[in-house]
DNA sequence: TTGGGTGCAAACTATTTGCATTCGA
DNA sequence: TCGAATGCAAATAGTTTGCACCCAA
């Protein structure tokens, strides 16, 4: 994605396009991907920019609740960003700890629960854990 | 449940029934409840027993370990481990914090993708994460 | 008796925070 | 210019670990 793209994706967002959101957002979306903080940190700063860690917690934190990526919590050491936008599931192998999207349409809820109300769903997170050992 | 049916619980998961196990699964499964660790070792202490931390951290790793509880990641800053040993999905409240059970039959997974040769689903997860607010 | 289990305190690590400095508009 | 954003270091908090002591079998 280049620059242009991003920062008119940041602003859509109601996000001010800083230096070092820009440079996030651009390491982030190259690709769908899963990354933790310290990957993001490492990524951005191989990339030859310079980005502190606490500005990259702050950064992922505005990115979860303006929507431009989503966190996924498998692993309890560490949260995991998703930068992968489209609506889709995950499967996590617990053997080598990889994390994998499955299409939305691959696994069909076919009915909901009854909610409170006024309630609404603000987000649906299915994850099914595989593991290839016997 | 009472003692006995506790020991025999425990030693059908081949775990050694110690005073400290017995009285921490004897906390856990007075009903299907989500508990932090910190939560356990207050609930088991308030009762007039004697644990430490770390025999929670390390029993709830071996209860964990032996399925006779779940561990539920939803809030990145504390596990929650949850006692209800049946099939069932969540549906947390983001507002409250508060986690709720669904029972397996009320959602219908109607299809799964196609998982590696050899691949197994070990767990199905699924959270609907709720608000009230608009 | 003895190997596994427990408790304490110290260590660890991801994340958050306080605050002075810098930057975008 | 000026409030927002950033960076650094220190603080925080859940969890893990090392090790001496204890207990279930």
């Amino acid at each position: 994605m280049e620059r242009s793209q991003i920062v008119k994706l940041l602003q859509q967002h109601d996000i001010t396009p800083t230096r070092q959101r820009i440079e996030i957002a651009g390491y982030l979306f190259q690709r769908p991907q899963h990354l933790s903080a310290e990957n993001i940190l490492e990524g951005v700063n191989a990339e030859g920019n310079r980005v502190s860690r606490a500005t990259v917690y702050n950064t992922m934190g505005l990115f979860t609740d303006r929507g431009l990526v989503r966190e996924v919590l498998i692993d309890r050491e560490r949260v995991f960003y998703d930068t992968n936008r489209s609506n889709h599931y995950h499967v996590y192998d617990v053997d080598s700890g990889e994390l994998h999207d499955v299409l939305h349409s691959e696994i069909q809820i076919a009915s909901v629960p009854e909610l409170p109300e006024g309630a609404r769903i603000v987000d649906t997170n299915v994850i099914l854990r595989v593991s290839s050992k016997a």
